[in-house]
Parts: structure tokens; sequence; C-alpha cells
DNA sequence: ACCTGAACACCGTTCAAGT
DNA sequence: ACCTGAACACCGTTCAAGT
């Protein structure tokens, strides 16, 4: 981790305290070293680890030097979400079953959520991603619906209605149970309930006559 | 609003600067005049309103005086979030089509969600209540599925799916569009799909048959 | 038991420098 | 353009008093 320019101070460089640079000298940031270090943070820290101050000392850098390579904190979330959905590979829209694409897609998409827990709070708070990742994946599912028959608003209301299914989900399967009762259910038997009711709204999404 | 004793300052309370009482004097605080001024607070300024400090400040406190009615600011917001869920009416467990009571239940649910938009984020941070009024809907709906035959790890699963989908929906409904697209979808819309979507889940946790 | 004063250990962000 | 120093306006929570 932490690869690229800027590595001639060595170890010991995220823990200690006074300055190391004067005003004018550079350290080498850029914006990839700056998600880099995010994801490194949230890994070894968790959600907590994602301050900017405690970024930024991470890096090495004062609090502000961020700013430089990134607008503000929902920036670099943002980045941080759509950055990962590029694990999600689609299947092409125009080959195939549809209704199959589709849900390879949110299987897919709901594995890469429970691969990155402490995204996952995250993704619930800003509802989803925005970047240009989330938009691709959405205008897949779109064409794959439209090959279905289900264009314009039914379309809209059919990939959000499957989006919220699959955050809210995997908010339930990474976090911690809201009752007793619930930490009866292990994640695999999670994993297929989230396949299951996964397909019950595909049926209702199909119009009702289930396709397979 | 405000109601209750300790009104003798009158207004002008909640703004002004300087300390009125000195350390012993007491300002008549109770939990129940803190809920309510925390909902006041949420009415007015928004989910930033319900900081522990600004909601002392708006009840003329010292930001610790809150401590001797809630825990830390978890306390409160569970209880806040619990409390809301009195205002949803669960129809008797043993009467009528169970189908149709666990429909009305998810109905109301999402009502009163909608009502309380500032309180969604924080029902979705929290996945859901955990007070006793959360318990006791929970286990009116386990009473409805199972006078449907639907005990054990399949009645855990399904209360969780509907609860998963209430909540997942209500914060899509209130919150900003993620797409430009998503603008188009009216208020009725998004609940009309959430009814729709509800009727598709409850066929599959029924098993196929659709009773209705 | 209930409250204040003061403090601790934090936040995100901005502004004015320096090279 | 990229970085530091310093500051602003906040946080939640704790501890030691006071009555």
């Amino acid at each position: 981790m932490a690869s690229g320019p800027g590595e001639r101070r060595g170890a010991g460089e995220a823990g200690g305290a006074g300055a190391r640079r004067t005003p004018g000298q550079r350290a080498g940031l850029t914006r990839e070293a700056v998600l880099a270090g995010a994801r490194a943070a949230l890994a070894q820290d968790g959600i907590e680890g994602l301050s900017m101050r405690r970024l930024a000392r991470r890096l090495g850098v004062a609090p502000n030097a961020l700013y430089s390579h990134v607008a503000d904190r929902d920036d670099l979330v943002d980045a941080l979400l759509d950055d990962t959905l590029n694990e999600v590979r689609a299947p092409d829209p125009r080959r195939g079953d549809w209704r199959a694409g589709i849900e390879t897609i949110m299987r897919r998409t709901y594995a890469v959520l429970l691969a990155h827990p402490d995204l996952v709070p995250l993704y619930v708070a800003r509802r989803g991603a925005r970047g240009p990742r989330a938009v691709a994946l959405g205008e897949a599912m779109l064409a794959m619906l439209a090959r279905g028959g289900i264009e314009g608003d039914p379309a809209v209301e059919a990939t959000r209605t499957l989006i919220v299914h699959a955050i809210g989900f995997a908010a339930f399967a990474t976090g911690a149970p809201l009752q007793p009762a619930e930490s009866t259910l292990t994640p695999k038997a999670l994993q297929d309930l989230f396949a299951r009711s996964l397909s019950w709204l595909l049926d209702g999404i199909a119009g009702g006559h289930p396709m397979r």
C-alpha cells in the first residue's frame, strides 16, 4: 500500500507529531494516493478512521492538505463508493435472458457490498453511489429491462426498487442484529434470503409471469 | 411546544449566552422534556439541530445537563425512534386476513416514516428501532405470520425483509433523488410503488399463491 | 439527584501565507 | 499548484464541584 512517489521519509511518517515540511514543500500527494489512504484507513480503523484529520495524519500531511486533491469529505466518500462499484462486472445487456442478467448484476452488487462491510453504512447514508460507475450499472439495468418490454417510469421504478433492496439487505447483513432472535440467521441464510426476495421482486416487476 | 414545568424564565431563554444558574440550581428538566426538545429541534433545524450541545442550548441548560436524563446521544435517538412508532396502530393480530393485516401494518409504518422525514436517516443508520414499541410491532407481525403457517426462521426472515423494504423505500422517498431521472417519480407514484412491491414480497413470502 | 464550569480529545473547513 | 500554520466554529463526553 501507499505506493507512488514521496517515499523518502520512510516508515514512522504517519505516527509523528511535529512538522516535517515548511510551507511550500510538496508531499507528493495525489488524488489516487488520498483515495488509497482512505481505503487503508477504512480497512484498519473502520468508519472512524475516515475523518479528514485522521486520514491526513495517516498520510503524513496537514489536515487541510487533502483539500488540494478532494473538494470536501463528501467528495472523498463519493469517490470511494463509486470506485468500489468497479468490482461489479456487468454482463452484456444485449445477450442472454434479460431477467437472469438483472439477477446477475444485483447478486454481484450485493456480493461486492458484503465484501466491503465498512462502506455499507456510507452507501446507506448516501442511498447509493452517484458516480460514473453507478450510472453505467444503472444504464445496463435499464437496457435489460427494455428488452423485457419495461421502459420509462416503470423501468426507473424497477431499478430503484432493486437498488433499495440490495443496499437495505447489505445493511442488515453487515450490521449488528436488531433483535436477539435475528442472530440465528447465518450469513448463508441471509444470502439465500436475498436471492429469494430478489426473485420475488423480479416476478412482480416482470408482471406476474415468473419466466423461469 | 415546550410545555411542562420550568417556564418562569419565559421567552429568550434559548437565545442567550450567559449562565443563568449557579451549580446546584435545578432547571426543572425531565426526560420527557428532553425528548420533546429533541423533537422540536429536529422539526426546526433538521438533523443538525439534534446535537447534544445545540439541544442543550435550546433547552437553556449546560450541554452536560442532558446526561442526567439520557445515557448518551444514542439513547436519545433510540428513544425518539421508538416513541414515533407509537403512531403506528397495529390491527388485532388474531382477527381478519393475516396477509391483509401485515400489509396494513407495513403501510401504516411507511406512512409514519414519511410523516417524519428527518427521522428516516436515523432509522436507516440504526437499521430500525429497538425499543418496546418496535418489539411489539414485530411480535404482532410474527403472530400474523404464524396464522399463515409461517413460523421460526422463515417468519424472522419475512419480518426482516419487510422492515428493510419499508425503511429503504422511506429513505428513497424522503431523500434527494440519486439521479436526475428519478425526480420524475412523484410522491404518489412512489407510494404506489411501495404498495405494489410490498405485495410482491408478500406473494413470495406466502409461498407463491397470492391469496387475493 | 440535578445542574454548572471546565476540560479533553476530537471534528470539517477556510484563509493567508510560503515556494 | 501544492502545502503549512493558525484559526473558526463546532462536536460528545467526563470529572469535580455545588446545593
